[in-house]
DNA sequence: GATTAGGGTTAG
């Protein structure tokens, strides 16, 4: 079986052959070469094994690259693997959450699930002889149940005994002196690493567990990485081999011979992902249960200090916190001093300290609208905490821990009153030493903190600083700026001339009119773009969303239900068609049928229909095929599946009808008289009505004088160069509109760096709820592009 | 192969 268990630990049991060469999981892509190529990582998930029929199964896995850069994201260096046939059984029996896992002999494909996962774009397949895994088992003691046979590449069966390694774990108040333990603990106080006298780096530590005993720890090592991960009072933590010592009357504890560590979030109910740099390690299902029984007694303690942790927004001077946030920039000072330019996207009360540098000193680019709106920190680190800064880069995720907020020294001439420093700029210092756990370190980009912080400063908008300080600035018209507003970003293609007008004039006029602007993007919606595209019935006039892969698989699934024998006057073809990757479905027949009618023009295979297919196979069906309906039979007549699925599949394009204007008549004679089958026809062949793409949006307009709302929706696609259509079959086409987006308003920008816009606007009136209000459309507008591409499709109309 | 530190604010 092409299953290999890798003797226990990294020991000298490891037999993966030396020629294979390992890709990492973040540059795997669809053209990538494979053979010879391995893939390793640890697994975050494992599915269950799928019977899909005699010795035939499915396992879908999600392994995670350990060996990833910090600033790495988490969805590009997390992969799926789907596993077949016996493959997947032996994984299913030998392989466990948190083991390591090699693969090699796999295919790479695009992965269906990318954007419901969030995952890597493509998955990786394993299915035949040419598959092989290895395995470093993480829980020995687990799986002691199940013996194995382990199987070398070389296929000469060895068959050894797995090793059974239980580990106890002693509680804190049962600590005896001079004896190797493990424990489990929640950490109550920490030191990030720091250089000690001798060779190694020191960790200290205080911990607890439900014993309620608190105890010192104290690790030495060498390796940074092998430090325990700890980012916050409350993780907590797993220490193997560590001895225990008396001192100063209280038991302590000490790295001893074959010490390891592993730390867990603390918050209940978030995910138990072990961290750590070991691959060795050992963690299962029992570890979960003793991390959430230790978060559980944990919240109901009050272990933790009121929040260390406290966002610009909230700093009071002269106190000491503890910051999360994002490192813009740097620059050495002196040998003992670095300055680190900082932001966590709120805004700070009080003046915030500028500190020159000489540009060409400084690394990293922190805008300087960032400055002015009162949002960059600037942090002085001392002393020992400068070796650990020079490894920042700038971007990365930081926390601060004991960081000191002073008034600046800008003290005022002694004449006044001496109380002067209090309305100083504040300055972040981060002192030298290591009381009070002072430190920082690099926060991975997956930890739920870094999520947040990411989702306020992705999110983060200008909203904020239009202060009195910026409202000069923004009430500049653009003709009076430094430098001429010559990059106008969008060209008006109207053909009448009214005169260029305000916002604040805009809103002062009564629709319906049609204005002419010169303003700047402030935000759109939605952000997600794919959320932009929409279906527009010309009949009803209703709009509705393109429902997502996981709604439609849903909906073939539910027709798969209602397969079965059907007469309509088609001549059906029953084909059991190789279902290669075996699918998820059950075992029904794939059935294809054909127009008789059809048949006798020798047009037949322009236009199938597919009974029983997933929405996978119907996808692979419809590269082959011009037109594929997807149909079921309940009562034993062929018909279309329900109409919030595609009704045709044609290439990489899927058509989709009106729920309440289609009046579906298959089952009759099928197209008289019909020359070419494109969507129109077959939908008018199958009584459905069409709906057609478009893409709306909602755009926040802003100049010196005001914001204004505006849709892009019947024009949207003229100004994007873009079919509506192509974007919603080809990512190509989706990224045009994303970089039209990101030109218009780059993400993390200000006001100042977004180029000008003119616009045409239609104002008319919308009533809802009996209340008339007016909109605001964009039309007649075209970005200017560096590369326009025209399509002649047709535009959605008004709504 | 032993040693390091053993929490409890810099002083810029």
């Amino acid at each position: 079986m092409p299953v290999l268990v890798v003797k226990d630990g990294p020991g000298p049991g490891t037999q993966v052959p030396s020629q294979l060469q390992r890709i990492p999981i973040p540059l795997l892509s669809p053209t990538s070469d494979c053979t010879g190529k391995t893939v390793k990582g640890r697994v975050v998930h494992k599915g269950p094994l799928v019977s899909m029929g005699e010795d035939n199964y499915v396992l879908k896995t999600v392994i995670q690259e350990v060996d990833s850069q910090q600033n790495m994201s988490l969805e590009h260096s997390s992969i799926n693997i789907i596993l077949f046939g016996v493959l997947a059984k032996d994984y299913s029996e030998s392989v466990s959450q948190g083991d390591m896992l090699l693969v090699t002999g796999f295919s790479v494909g695009n992965s269906p699930t990318a954007q419901k996962d969030k995952l890597h774009a493509c998955n990786l397949q394993l299915a035949g002889d040419d598959a092989w895994m290895y395995v470093w088992p993480s829980t020995v003691s687990l799986r002691a149940s199940v013996p194995r046979k382990i199987t070398s590449p070389a296929s000469t069966e060895v068959t050894k005994a797995v090793k059974v390694v239980k580990y106890t774990y002693v509680p804190l108040s049962d600590l005896k002196p001079g004896v190797v333990v493990n424990v489990y603990a929640v950490v109550t106080f920490f030191k990030q690493p720091f250089r000690t006298k001798g060779t190694d780096y020191c960790s200290t530590l205080k911990i607890t567990d439900q014993s309620n005993q608190k105890v010192g720890c104290t690790i030495f090592c060498d390796k940074l990485e092998e430090h325990p991960k700890i980012f916050k009072m409350g993780d907590i933590i797993r220490l193997h081999r560590v001895k225990t010592q008396l001192f100063n009357g209280a038991i302590s504890l000490l790295t001893s011979h074959g010490f390891s560590v592993v730390t867990f979030d603390g918050m209940v109910g978030s995910p138990v992902v072990p961290r750590t740099s070991s691959e060795s390690f050992k963690f299962g299902e029992e570890d979960c249960q003793v991390v959430e029984a230790l978060r559980t007694w944990a919240a109901n303690q009050s272990l933790v200090p009121a929040q260390p942790c406290v966002p610009l927004s909230a700093v009071q001077p002269k106190t000491y916190f503890d910051l999360t946030c994002q490192l813009l920039a740097k620059a050495p000072v002196d040998s003992s001093c670095t300055l680190l330019k900082v932001w966590d996207g709120s805004k700070c009360p009080h003046p915030l300290l500028d500190v020159f540098v000489e540009p060409n000193t400084l690394e990293g680019c922190p805008t300087l609208s960032k400055d002015m709106a009162n949002l960059t920190a600037n942090v002085l680190v001392y002393d020992n905490h400068v070796e650990v800064a020079r490894q920042f880069k700038p971007g990365s995720y930081l926390r601060i821990y004991n960081l000191h907020a002073v008034p600046g020294a800008s003290r005022l001439p002694s004449n006044d009153s001496g109380q002067s420093d209090q309305t100083g700029h504040l300055g972040f210092h981060l002192h030298g030493g290591t009381s009070y756990g002072r430190g920082l370190r690099v926060l991975p980009e997956d930890s739920p903190d870094i999520l947040d912080l990411k989702k306020i400063l992705e999110t983060f908008s200008e909203s904020d600083i239009n202060d009195s300080s910026m409202f000069e600035v923004w009430s500049t018209p653009p003709e009076s700026f430094g430098t001429a507003p010559d990059e106008i970003a969008t060209e008006r293609t109207c053909d009448h001339t009214v005169e260029q007008v305000s916002l604040a004039e805009v809103k002062s006029r009564s629709p319906p009119q049609v204005f002419h602007v010169q303003v700047q993007l402030k935000s759109y919606q939605p952000q997600r773009l794919y959320q932009s595209l929409k279906l527009f019935c010309h009949k009803c006039k209703t709009i509705r969303d393109v429902p997502d892969d996981v709604t439609v698989e849903g909906l073939f699934s539910e027709a798969q239900k209602d397969v079965g024998p059907c007469n309509n006057g088609y001549w059906t073809l029953v084909l059991p068609l190789p279902r290669e990757p075996p699918s998820e479905s059950p075992s029904q027949t794939l059935t294809l049928l054909m127009s008789s009618q059809l048949m006798g023009n020798g047009k037949a295979q322009e236009l199938i229909f597919l009974m029983g297919a997933t929405l996978e196979e119907t996808c692979r069906i419809a590269s082959a095929y011009s037109n594929i309906v997807p149909v079921t039979s309940p009562q034993g007549t062929m018909t279309p599946l329900d109409l919030s699925a595609p009704f045709l599949f044609r290439g990489t394009k899927r058509y989709y009808g009106c729920k309440q204007c289609s009046q579906l008549k298959v089952g009759e004679s099928l197209g008289e008289g019909v020359e070419v089958w494109d969507e129109k026809s077959v939908a008018d062949a199958l009584g459905v009505q069409l709906l057609q793409y478009g893409l709306l949006m909602k755009l926040e307009l802003q100049d010196g004088t005001g914001f204004l709302e505006a849709l892009l929706w019947r024009d949207a696609e003229s100004f994007f160069h873009v079919s509506a259509e192509d974007a919603a079959a080809d990512q190509e086409a989706q990224d045009r509109v994303q970089e039209t987006m990101d030109r218009l308003c780059p993400p993390g920008s200000s006001t100042a760096e977004r180029p000008w816009m003119d616009l045409c606007l239609s104002a008319y009136t919308v009533e809802e709820n009996g209340q008339r209000r007016a909109c605001y459309q964009i039309c007649h507008t075209g970005t200017r592009g560096t590369n326009p591409h025209t399509h002649p499709h047709a535009t959605p109309r008004d709504t």
